[in-house]
DNA sequence: TCTCACAGCTAGCACGTGCAAGTGGCCGTG
DNA sequence: CACGGCCACTTGCACGTGCTAGCTGTGAGA
């Protein structure tokens, strides 16, 4: 169908096409409203760009105007993958209606892959976490100037993502079943100490909102029989329900609480976080916290867009849609 | 630092700071043999490269050489993500000592993203399964001719990704615990349904070579019980050992089992495939089958620089690694 | 008929890079 | 001393695009 043989085509070859230059052209294909161009013309130039099958080339736009219209979405190494895709897929097509193109890079940091910043040079570097001073230095290094979250000088919301609810439903829904002294089941995993923590604090105020006493934290994982000892620490301290940072920590507790011959939920109940697909498959069925990937999705998008274009942002945050998913590991 | 405020270090920086020509540190910063350099002017360019911070930009580049050197990993929204990231990091690095980069994107069959193959014009488009005609044909519109796999006219191996052991290791694990009926839990999700059969003939060739009647398949999600009834027919047929295609359908099988009131692995012995970390978790714990992820990123890459430079495949195959993870769901 | 505004188009530069072709100086040889 | 060869470097083009400044033709007004 080509003209050409197996050869890229350019705006100049649709001019060519059609005996006009190359800047009409363009204009046409930019829709540039600072010049004129009839309306006849306009359609030729369209109608051949298509039947040609013209695509700008990307490298020759990004050098041009200076920006590549690529937002770098940081993944970090958590085991939450499942989940992330949906969000991701929202955030893209957020970011696609407003001409930029997102691109994610899951960040190991033990890892000795480059970073993708050295190289697409992206207008933004969005993360779900605030980066490490070092990798902040690294991206200003590279020329990345736009890093969310993590480079405002009075941060206004402290948790960007804004995800205080979860833990907050947690204890909220144990509460309403009747547990009043709870624990906490934490993960000793470094990678997400971050994570842990933020969802403790946010469990532990919501606590103290309810009039509880405080949760008595245990770790559940790292040592062969921690999540062991942890049910045999809170059975004796008479909690009789587990808030769990997330669906692994609540399996790990549940599973040590059966093989200790103990019932859930008539002896304990737990509840997890992020609602990961396989809590509905373990016996019994685990409860969890349903988060609304989309809307995070959509709110990084909106963060981003914010960060490259000044939009300004909607506000309406993104715990509206966080929800308690109850199964048997907390029936009453 | 920067001699400049605010802007970009260029090849013409350098120079203009040593008072050289830019072509000269172009040589230098490429190490190209054609032009001889001296050593002294060699050194200075690069500690004056060092010093301004120089970087190449990358648009620049793949403009000026035509191509971006970039691959694309397209990552089928397949629910075992949590492994994926292994065999990404990988793949990356590998790719990385041959100057090229790794970018992936999940493809979500229903999304409405626009692939990044349209603007990152990658050299090779990557994918773990074979792509849909219109996926290559749309490809190919944008101009990406190396696609793996799915464009040799004469496929010498029918799966690319060579994993043909898993299957294998799972029907000799069950046969060496004296299982000879044998059950095969599929899943009636159709996003992977290419995968389900690849591995399910596996097996029933395994079985085959093992002189093992024909494995009983049933699927074990779609309705609320599928999975029970699924268990039903196979006791009632005398099936003792059931493979499964991943861990999810094996922990159905044993949810489904636990729940009629069966015990696993005494009256049913089950192992799932990909040694999802929740495996462990389980009570009882499912067996299943590790994946070797490096190798299998290896073995991406080596592909993908295959397409890309024609380097000669290393030959040898990924599934060495593959081993069973025996855990209480097939013990004796 | 001449002028002038203006719609509609074109010439051409700049972005930063990779590399082919050219240029000047130095040294060895006849 | 002339000349060829070679080293070390420079000039300059091309990649495809976005966009500014300029150019041409037409019609209206004087």
């Amino acid at each position: 169908m080509g003209t050409k043989a197996g050869k890229r085509v350019t705006a100049a070859d649709v001019a060519r096409s059609l005996g006009l230059s190359r800047a009409t052209v363009g204009f046409v294909l930019n829709g540039t409203t600072e010049q004129r161009i009839s309306e006849a013309t306009r359609d030729r130039v369209l109608a051949e760009a298509a039947r040609l099958g013209y695509r700008p080339h990307t490298a020759a736009q990004a050098l041009r105007r200076g920006s590549s219209r690529l937002i770098l979405l940081i993944i970090p190494d958590w085991p939450v993958d499942f989940s992330v895709s949906k969000c991701v897929e929202e955030a893209s097509h957020t970011l696609e209606e407003a001409g930029y193109s997102l691109v994610t890079q899951t960040h190991h940091p033990v890892g000795t892959a480059r970073p993708l910043w050295e190289l697409l040079d992206p207008e933004v570097v969005v993360g779900f976490a605030p980066f490490t001073p070092d990798d902040v230095t690294a991206m200003q290094g590279c020329g990345v100037t736009k890093i969310v979250p993590g480079l405002e000088p009075n941060p206004s919301t402290p948790d960007p993502l804004g995800l205080h609810d979860g833990p907050r439903l947690q204890v909220e829904h144990l509460r309403a079943r009747g547990h009043e002294r709870l624990g906490f089941a934490a993960t000793s995993d470094s990678r997400v100490s971050g994570l842990v923590e933020s969802r403790l604090a946010a469990a532990q105020e919501a606590a103290a909102a309810s009039g509880l006493p405080p949760l008595v934290v245990r770790t559940v994982d790292g040592s062969p029989d921690a999540a062991g000892q942890a049910v045999q620490d809170w059975l004796r301290g008479d909690v009789t329900g587990v808030v769990a940072y997330n669906d692994d920590s609540a399996a790990r507790v549940i599973g040590a609480a059966i093989r200790a011959g103990r019932d859930v939920p008539a002896d304990l109940a737990v509840i997890g976080h992020d609602d990961s697909p396989y809590t509905a498959l373990f016996v019994p069925s685990i409860s969890s916290i349903r988060i609304d990937y989309a809307g995070l999705g959509r709110h990084l998008a909106e963060l981003a867009l914010h960060a490259a274009t000044g939009q300004p942002l909607s506000g309406d945050g993104v715990d509206a849609a966080t929800a308690v998913v109850a199964r048997e590991s907390t029936a009453s």
